[in-house]
DNA sequence: GGAAACAGTTGTATAATACAACTAATTCAT
DNA sequence: ATGAATTAGTTGTATTATACAACTGTTTCC
């Protein structure tokens, strides 16, 4: 692939990142949570319940991070910490009645957003848009972070 | 588009999110910017000089944060603020020695990361993700935000 | 020539995040 | 079986990222 194509996905990304990231900002801001919230609640609903740190694991977070984005969530009344009893370091993290609703309620709207994105896309173009997020996340995870790429001179 | 293949897209895009993010957090910390100095960096490379609203515009932030990022840049020694002699509101910012030097450095890293993503990837494929990747933000640019979802009863 | 619009900065508040130091619980190895 | 190492989670502290509101100049436009 030569350097034009690759620049130009990586603008392509970017943008698709850029607009992405300002829809969720709004769309958290208007139901009341933050955008840290909303990962935390979809992830929790996905999962049914899950601990603390893989909660963060998965999302790419310190624990320390998630434990105070927890904190606001209870405080909030969206999810739920319980002690797990067979080994009491966990806690268990699970969604409240409340949380489930607006868990539910998100689910379906981003499923609706990304629906009728796909109305504007060709039909025969749906099934490629598909297959190739999951080759690039794909290869994306197997290649892991570059090293260190800075040299002395421009520092 | 059935709603099953729709939370797959959903979750590889996210998961492709947090593996580019965390990529780009590493990078820049060991190239010692942050990554809001990155992706200004990045606009102003671009663009050759630029002022400071259309940088904020492009980057969708507020003109104040990114008046602040400047700050840092230019106490960094990246970048340089200018006012423009045409018209004394604007200043005109631009890549100083060192900035562009960064620039050119991670401008190509970012080339050569991408480059070994798509080498894991079968040859033939590699045109549609970059079609994908067009279609995808071409339809979401269309689209636009959706109003508020939330329903009283969950609040 | 004043009103309206615009570019940018500063004050203030908050969200998001990490690292380090800590507590409590569990596992493991001698 | 007990003390060391590991693990889960929390708290202290610091920093980055961000927005909104109020403000200062500058230009445009009736």
């Amino acid at each position: 692939m030569d350097v034009q194509e690759i620049r130009l996905i990586r603008e392509r990304m970017l943008q698709l990142q850029r607009n992405l990231g300002g829809q969720l900002k709004s769309d958290t801001k208007c139901c009341g949570i933050t955008v840290a919230q909303c990962h935390a609640l979809m992830k929790v609903g996905l999962k049914g319940e899950i601990s603390l740190v893989e909660l963060a694991g998965s999302l790419g977070l310190d624990n320390s991070t998630l434990s105070r984005t927890i904190d606001s969530m209870v405080q909030a009344g969206l999810v739920e910490r319980n002690a797990n009893p067979q080994d009491r370091r966990y806690v268990t993290i699970s969604l409240s009645r409340k949380g489930l609703a607006l868990y539910n309620n998100i689910d379906s709207t981003f499923n609706e957003y990304f629906a009728s994105v796909f109305d504007l896309i060709p039909e025969d173009k749906r099934g490629q848009i598909l297959e190739s997020f999951t080759l690039l996340t794909e290869a994306v995870s197997k290649l892991g972070s570059p090293d260190c790429y800075m040299e002395e001179s421009t520092r």
